[in-house]
DNA sequence: TTTTGAGTTGTTCGA
DNA sequence: GTCGAACAACTCAAA
């Protein structure tokens, strides 16, 4: 037989669509294998949700490669020593990958890219993570798009994507099979059993994927502008996590919205699947900005922000990670997220908002905490939101939209379903008031069993106050800039 | 080069 | 209760 190929899985977790695969299973054996290295990726290695996600995910991976008939090699250690040192127990000539593009990530394969080369060995990569590479889309200039709405429409111009060769349905196994380690052995699981939840609400790996697309297309895709906004309904499809590990692909979801589109209205092109598209191509933006301003996960991408005079407090933060802000439906949204490793988008604003606005917190903070918590923790995505909510990012919003934690709950959880799931203390209170509870009358609380600052706390700022302050703090940047020039 | 139009997701105030 | 305007100033993208 001649000799085989290693195919490096990373955040392309799925065997359909899978275009290094598909080279590698063309050219004859086949090596699948996933190597944890996390230190490679430096400050944005995964967290402790994604860790948890990322075995079950590698478990499901490991058995539809069994099926197949070449298993998964799992391995630690150093990317480039693991690709050498399988490379020669196998004897592997090329090795073939599909790309990522978080900063760290492309910088070391770039380096393994050119020393396996060095090695005499063969190497390939592949898009298969977005719908277009982030260099691709460019300005009328080259130059990268920093708003959104112009972007949107040049991807809408642009060539739609099309429908890749199908899977490999049988791998060639190497003759010599390598060893490899057990994905428990990799200590992804938690060491406290925090993901009950998780459990409950997710299927990862690729099957749960496909499902998740199915449910959404049929179900929630035509209420989608209007049920989106809706956290107290299934009204998003939930993909995040499947897509962050490409257990699904992008352009496969373009391609299925479409068809749906069409079969429902007997005609393509009525645009029924244009605002869920819309928001796959955020990810897209997010992707495309991360790639031409690599320091926005730390820095702001505007530079008056350097200056802006953040708060520190501990105890803020705390009672923020732990949803004790004594606004229910900012808690609830961070209640989710502990529970489920997951929040609602437009929760995940309003409590974005409440931290860097009302409690004047450094976004960075928020960021992080995100980072170790949410299961589709994604370097892009959660820092393009981040300084979106800030204002110190690209299309930033104008500094004076602060949004209103108890407006923004009346609208989005009219009945308060949501919120009395995640914060069952104040559950038994009026519809009118499962919103704003300082507001009851004592009565009220003591019927419904409230005992505001003992069994929920009372707001830990004044919003009207907190408001005010953050519209000074954002205009004492504005001002400091006009001094400048 | 200059000009022009526009910009994910909001809130508040006053008519 | 509903509606429209104001909230500022900036920077981007394309003509």
């Amino acid at each position: 037989m001649s000799s085989p190929t290693i195919v490096w899985f990373r955040r392309d977790l799925r065997i359909e669509e899978n275009p290094a695969l598909r080279a590698g299973a063309s050219r004859g054996g086949v090596v699948p294998l996933f190597l944890w290295a996390p230190e490679e990726e430096g400050k944005w290695a995964p967290g402790a949700a994604a860790r948890g996600w990322l075995h079950h995910s590698l478990l499901s991976l490991e058995n539809a490669l069994a099926r197949l008939g070449s298993p998964l090699v799992v391995r630690r250690g150093g990317s480039l020593g693991v690709l050498k040192a399988l490379a020669k127990e196998t004897g592997a000539r090329s090795v073939v990958w599909n790309r990522v593009y978080e900063p760290a990530a492309r910088e070391r394969d770039l380096a393994v890219e050119q020393a396996l080369r060095r090695e005499g060995l063969l190497v390939e990569t592949f898009a298969a993570s977005l719908l277009f590479e982030p260099w691709e889309i460019a300005t009328g200039e080259g130059k990268p798009y920093q708003v959104f709405t112009p972007y949107w429409r040049k991807i809408l111009a642009s060539p739609e994507p099309d429908l890749c060769d199908p899977a490999p349905k049988r791998l060639a196994a190497p003759s010599r099979r390598p060893k490899s380690e057990r994905v428990a052995d990799l200590g992804l699981l938690p060491s406290v059993d925090w993901a009950g939840g998780l459990r409950d609400a997710w299927t990862p790996g690729e099957e749960g994927a496909r499902r998740a697309l199915e449910r959404f297309l049929r179900n929630a895709m035509r209420e989608y502008e209007r049920d989106r906004d809706r956290p107290d309904r299934i009204g998003t499809s939930r993909l995040s996590p499947h897509l962050h590990f490409g257990e699904i692909g992008p352009r496969g979801i373009w391609i299925e919205a479409r068809k749906r589109e069409a079969a429902e209205r007997g005609a393509r092109g009525s645009g029924a699947a244009l605002p869920y598209l819309r928001q796959l191509a955020w990810r897209e933006f997010a992707h495309h900005l991360l790639h031409h301003f690599p320091r926005t996960p730390e820095e702001p991408l505007r530079n008056a922000f350097a200056r802006f005079p953040w708060r520190r407090s501990r105890k803020d933060l705390l009672a923020w990670r732990r949803g004790l802000t004594g606004y229910p439906f900012v808690d609830a949204g961070m209640r989710e997220l502990r529970a489920t490793g997951w929040m609602h988008n437009r929760v995940r604003m309003v409590a974005a908002s409440f931290l860097t606005k009302d409690l004047l917190l450094p976004w960075q903070e928020g960021a992080r905490w995100f980072w170790d918590t949410l299961v589709d923790a994604d370097l892009a995505n959660n820092t393009l939101g981040w300084q979106w909510t800030a204002g110190c990012g690209a299309d930033a919003a104008p500094y004076f939209r602060v949004f209103h934690p108890g407006a923004q709950g009346a609208r989005c959880d009219p009945e308060g379903a949501y919120v009395r799931r995640w914060v069952p203390e104040i559950a038994a209170l009026p519809d009118c008031f499962i919103h704003e509870p300082w507001k009851a009358p004592e009565e009220v609380l003591r019927a419904a069993g409230v005992r505001l600052g003992k069994t929920y706390p009372r707001p830990i700022v004044d919003h009207r106050e907190a408001r005010e302050r953050a519209l000074a703090a954002y205009g004492s940047i504005q001002k400091a800039r006009e001094r400048k020039r």
